[in-house]
RNA sequence: CGGGGCGUGGCCCAGUUGGUAGGGCACCUGUCUGGGGGACAGGAGAUCGCCAGUUCGAGUCUGGCCGCCCCGACCA
């Protein structure tokens, strides 16, 4: 490709939306054009870069035993209903109307359509484990896109879906494609980690991410220094600090006059946070659940929200709190039911039912108790661990360790679905007896223009981007200086022309720019090898050779130039 | 959706107490230059996000709307 034909100009300034270094320079290196909040267009060096992204990904999902298949962005709204996510599913469909007004669903997965496609094609045990898989575009009416690439509306996404006989086998078929997931990652230059994740809106069992840890990433992930645990923040598995156990003592009510929060009460009493009892109110499927757990602790909703089966989940405003007949600010699990106009769940944190004497509130304005024991005292409808883990918190994993955060970009996920769609979808398969059985099933999924963003954001230094020689829109990039002096443009086009026949991929600058221009456009542009034609070396009957990489450039006798080439982009 | 910010040639920005829009980069033509965004000369390109309103007069003031970015709740 010449540059003068290319149907893309560089900038020196990037626009002043993108903050983000892979925002900028995909914007700067014109990669690709927004067209509106999380939807672009790729260009002709950004497009190229993207499909030998997923070139790898096929070569590795081909070789976990993958075969790809390409299912429909259009999916019958009854396909949603039957799986019951219709009206569940979040972000909310996108939903278009055919000429019969019979809605159709904008695929943001395709769960419920590999599902239909197994259901034809799939009969007999002996036709499992099998594992498909398509790279194509998503769309997900995002609350908010952000940072170019990183999340968007309309996406390319590589979602693989295993159907396996029973559990043991998706363990496997599981940890041929995390296995896969680790190579092409690796391939592709950008290191990546799996933690514990939550499977959201998905559903199923266990469920892990591959985080690209870069502080423009938006998840917070927990790591441990001790044993190496790592989780999405919202799933850590952290320890609370233990109260010493106490023998319950009576419950005594003490006035704290303009005691509001635990803060305050915590002062006023002299006791610190871990001796109270917090009441948080949520409303979840918009029936109100009071929500107990140690002063010293947040809830962390996620955790919440699967405590309570995946209802939808916020918290209550003060009117509603209010209106419900409970008391913001001095609010008790003792006696919540009967205080309530509505009736009430409680779901207790583990640290509220664990520890002993608690100070809890009174249910009326200005009051609080002292010496608050569960059971004795209250007693919840669910007890779990839905507290948020925070940075020094403890690792439960092991002994000593403590989590420190780190920001990270979730470029793949990975669940352990079970039965959770070929239940409800019908999805059965006749097992060796005889008998029909649900295939347990898994989905994992790779988000292909976020990780072309994650590839930028680890491989770019101050002038441009230094792409891995993986994934180069071009391997080469050819420079002329003086291009109309001492045979230079005639050497260069001669490069260019057998270099090519080669099957190397080469981008020439024949452009009649000054030598700055160039060499700071073939940096922006980043390809991982330069070749610069010039006056100066064809006297000594020789080219430049740059790698983006290194700062050294070496001369290379113009005769043994493309095998030299040749041998180094391989 | 809540909070914050910003909309002025393709990109980055300036525009005073309201008086009819300017610079840099990029672009076109020419000359020179030629190893890290070079110089000179001459050009083209804007209904100042949109719609109302105030005013003799609005980029500037008022109201409404739209768009984009950032933080948060969600996700590949």
């Amino acid at each position: 490709m010449r540059i003068s034909n290319l149907f893309t100009r560089t900038l020196r300034e990037a626009p002043s939306e993108a903050e983000t270094p892979s925002h900028q320079l995909l914007l700067r290196a014109g990669l690709v054009q927004q067209l509106a909040a999380g939807i672009y267009a790729y260009l002709p060096l950004g497009y190229r870069a993207l499909r030998k992204i997923e070139q790898v990904i096929r070569e590795e999902m081909d070789a976990a035993g993958g075969q790809e298949v390409s299912m429909p962005l259009l999916q019958p709204i009854e396909l949603w209903e039957a799986s019951g996510r219709r009206d569940s599913y979040v972000p909310p469909l996108l939903v278009v109307k055919d000429r019969r007004e019979r809605e159709l669903a904008l695929g943001p997965t395709h769960e419920e359509v590999v599902v239909e496609l197994f259901k034809k094609q799939v009969q007999s045990y002996r036709e499992l484990p099998a594992l498909i898989y398509q790279i194509q575009t998503k769309f997900r009416n995002e609350l908010r896109s952000r940072g170019g690439l990183i999340r968007l509306r309309e996406f390319v996404m590589k979602d693989a879906y295993s159907f396996d006989a029973d559990w043991e086998s998706l363990d496997k078929s599981y940890d041929a494609v995390f296995a896969s997931y680790v190579k092409l990652f690796e391939r592709v230059g950008v290191a990546a980690i799996a933690v514990d994740a939550d499977s959201g809106p998905i559903g199923g069992k266990d469920s892990q991410e591959f985080m690209h840890l870069t502080e423009v990433g938006e998840d917070d992930v927990m790591i441990c220094d001790n044993c190496g645990y790592a989780a999405n923040s919202e799933k850590a598995d952290h320890r609370r600090q233990t109260l010493p156990p106490a023998e319950p003592e009576d419950v005594e009510e003490v006035a704290t006059p303009g005691a509001k929060t635990i803060d305050d009460v915590a002062t006023f009493l002299g006791i610190s946070n871990a001796q109270t009892l917090k009441a948080v109110f949520y409303a979840a499927d918009k029936e109100p659940v009071f929500v107990a757990i140690r002063g010293d602790l947040e809830v962390n909703e996620t955790k919440l929200r699967n405590a309570l089966g995946g209802a939808d989940v916020r918290m209550m405003d003060d009117k509603e709190v209010t209106a419900a007949g409970l008391v913001a600010g001095s609010a008790s699990p003792m006696g919540v039911k009967e205080a309530s106009k509505r009736p009430v769940r409680v779901v207790a944190d583990k640290s509220a039912t664990a520890s002993a004497n608690l100070v809890a509130g009174a249910n009326k304005e200005g009051f609080h108790l002292r010496n608050v024991n569960y059971e004795r005292d209250w007693q919840a409808d669910i007890v779990a661990d839905i507290s948020l883990a925070h940075e020094g918190d403890a690792c439960a994993r092991c002994d000593g360790g403590t989590f420190k955060v780190e920001r990270g970009i979730e470029i793949g996920h990975i669940f352990k679905l079970g039965t959770v769609y070929t239940e409800p979808l019908g999805a059965t398969f006749l097992d060796a007896e005889g008998k029909q059985r649900e295939a347990v099933m898994g989905c994992y999924g790779i988000g292909v223009d976020r990780l072309l963003a994650s590839v930028i954001e680890a491989n770019h230094d101050e002038n441009g981007i230094i792409w891995p020689q993986s994934i180069a829109p071009f391997a080469v990039h050819i420079v002329t200086l003086n291009a109309d002096k001492e045979g230079v443009g005639e050497t260069a086009e001669r490069l260019y022309t057998e270099l090519s026949e080669r099957g190397i991929d080469v981008l020439f600058d024949d452009r009649e720019e000054s030598p700055g221009v160039k060499f700071a456009d073939a940096d922006l542009l980043g390809m991982p090898l330069r070749i610069t034609v010039s006056p100066r070396n064809l006297k000594q009957d020789s080219v430049e050779l740059k790698r983006r990489s290194e700062d050294d450039s070496t001369l290379v006798p113009l005769a043994e130039a493309v095998e030299r080439v040749a041998e180094l982009v391989q």
